[in-house]
DNA sequence: TCGCAAAATGTATGCGCTTACAATCACTCA
DNA sequence: TGAGTGATTGTAAGCGCATACATTTTGCGA
């Protein structure tokens, strides 16, 4: 690899001035066919790749769309191996292992953000924009944040990932857009959805399978927003159909199987609910498999929803009515915003609020 | 948002000339407390942060690694609706769906890539860099990965998602690390896994709990590299064991569920097998669903493998032996190579190979 | 108090590209 | 054939930052 090709390599051997090889690539148009083919063969011949970083600083403009979102990587931890230096030859080709179910299973964050981050690249290659991206990891020293930003040209970050003030002091070099948080009395732009009115939904949708009274709610950890949405949309919606918050049991866990599962054994206990809204489908699924351990039939015996709409859901028996996240349209919508802003830089701030998919399978369903 | 500050700004509030401003961020022991102090305040209450693209120019690095896969995204042709034009008010805050099991379920491809990302991601924060992305899709006309290429230190390129010629172009500019194709006699750096050797070993495996009378092998499509491989390692582990290609059943799938259903069938009309290896995890579970309907035990009566490791497999009842490609290692490998390159431009081009994971669960179990 | 080395800061240049503006060219029509 | 025009190309000035080198300041010992 010699030097690399800039545009003066490219205009001399082309015997033109480097504003013609720039137009040849800028705009073909404005220059003679006969002169641009022979700029093109030199540009081919030499390799030149323009810098992004010269067109960026010229044209005031990266062309570049940043993605940041807080970190819930295991691997994050993981050895700082270096399988670049250890020795090939002697390191097995394969390695077997007594695997569990869940062996190796990303974190369910990660698969949300999975998700979002194919949405965003997808309106932004349609945009003309290219992605960055960036993971939070608590670390202050290293200000990633803010290094994505000097790159960018503008910044999509999710709810909470950033403190207010450093997202407020990138707010003022570049647009941002916040994802899928509360829409707070902030400027910026938000992509949110409505948990608390799919909640509502989905449990007039389970009343209309259950009896009333054996009705049950598992709520979340009480520091988590999601958790508390969805129990606002849980008690708006019984509240409306005149249950009082008092008949209903409630059972907190953290959103993992296991304590789906605990919460499940308690309330056997206590005398099987007729139906069990959960605030998240780890938890439901947790519950399913207590109250399969118990004898208790789902759908026949109790309902059961979830909420989250991860794959396991799906796959699960019975199959678990739940609620997802629209995460391709939350990342397209989030770029659509940024290039709005990009061209209106002083319209007012908006807030896309898109639908949640309530997905009706058959944990919810009495049976005729 | 006013005009962006920059150096020149933070220094004239700070009384002080750029490249003292500059030293303060750069290294900030080379200037004295006082005056360090000073400009940190304007830069905090300018809201400066400085410009990715003039940095770049100047230090004659991005900071920045590339990463480039082709496309599977099926909402690729989704409508171009414009989320932020529709009227927010009239759009109801969720949608009822009658969903099946894989509503919305995204293409395996993607998981892998997701994961891949994931592992690259990290280790470009370890290492100090930043991740940029770039999906291809076919359109010769919109150059993305010569757009990243002019953007990045480094790139990181899937297998044959690139044609060769462009590659070898870029190369010409940065380097490369070429992701799981096999090593060809190019000059790039790779990461590779061992696919022949782990079906191999797998293989190995099944023929030590079942009959090698009645072995069955599903291949996925002629044109796939991956199934290929997978074949290979069959053939190389049977022939090993002295067991000819002719005595055992190949059929022949597209690696859909549907295909393995069908080739199931066909399987029980010519009398069940012993255990049926199938070159990907779709397909064995689709084969699986056919032994239960014909009333054939899994793995009692068959033994069934699969290969990829998809979330399925794991939740699939029995649980489905399979082997699973080390991609967060794949993307924190590559990370590493580049890394490594940057440092040597010279070094000899080197292939890193890493370790399937053979991951033996029930459908490979002979019962005690 | 003065001299001097080391520390701190300033000056000036260039990174590779885009683009306004100036200069030149190729044609047209008279 | 010459003037006038639009098309084509060249010239030159930044874009915002890092940094080599020059200059000034500081700290210290005598």
């Amino acid at each position: 690899m010699t030097r690399k090709a800039t545009v003066y390599d490219v205009a001399e051997r082309a015997g033109v001035s480097i504003a013609t090889v720039s137009r040849v690539l800028r705009q073909p148009d404005a220059v003679r066919p006969v002169t641009r083919e022979r700029v093109l063969d030199s540009v081919a011949a030499l390799g030149y790749v323009p810098s992004g970083s010269a067109r960026g600083l010229a044209e005031r403009r990266t062309g570049v769309l940043g993605l940041y979102f807080p970190g819930f990587d295991a691997s994050e931890d993981a050895p700082v191996f270096d399988m670049v230096a250890d020795d090939q030859a002697e390191a097995p080709p394969f390695t077997v292992e007594q695997a569990s179910a869940d062996t190796g299973a990303p974190h369910p964050t990660m698969l949300f953000l999975d998700e979002v981050l194919r949405g965003a690249e997808l309106e932004a290659w349609k945009q003309g924009f290219v992605l960055m991206i960036g993971v939070g990891r608590g670390d202050p020293a290293r200000e990633t944040v803010r290094d994505i930003a000097g790159r960018v040209d503008g910044l999509m970050v999710l709810a909470q990932s950033v403190p207010d003030e450093v997202l407020a002091r990138l707010a003022q070099r570049i647009p941002v857009v916040v994802l899928s948080g509360p829409a707070r009395g902030d400027s910026y732009d938000h992509v949110t959805v409505s948990n608390a009115e799919a909640m509502s939904e989905l449990t007039r949708l389970v009343l209309a399978q259950a009896d009333p009274g054996g009705l049950a709610f598992l709520a979340g950890p009480e520091d988590s927003p999601d958790g508390a949405q969805r129990w606002e949309g849980f008690a708006a919606a019984i509240a409306e159909a005149g249950i009082a918050t008092d008949d209903v049991m409630v059972l907190r866990g953290d959103f993992t199987r296991a304590s789906g599962h605990r919460a499940a054994e308690e309330l056997i206990a206590r005398g099987a609910p007729a139906a069990l809204v959960a605030a998240n489908d780890q938890m439901a699924l947790g519950a399913i498999d207590a109250f399969r351990s118990a004898g208790i039939r789902v759908p026949d015996d109790v309902r059961v929803t979830g909420f989250d709409g991860i794959e396991a859901a799906a796959l699960s028996r019975p199959t678990l009515t739940t609620v997802r996240q629209p995460m391709i349209d939350l990342g397209r919508a989030a770029v659509q915003l940024l290039a709005r802003r990009l061209e209106q830089p002083d319209a007012e701030p908006m807030t896309v609020r898109l639908p949640l998919q309530i997905l009706v399978r058959e944990s919810s369903q009495r049976p005729e």
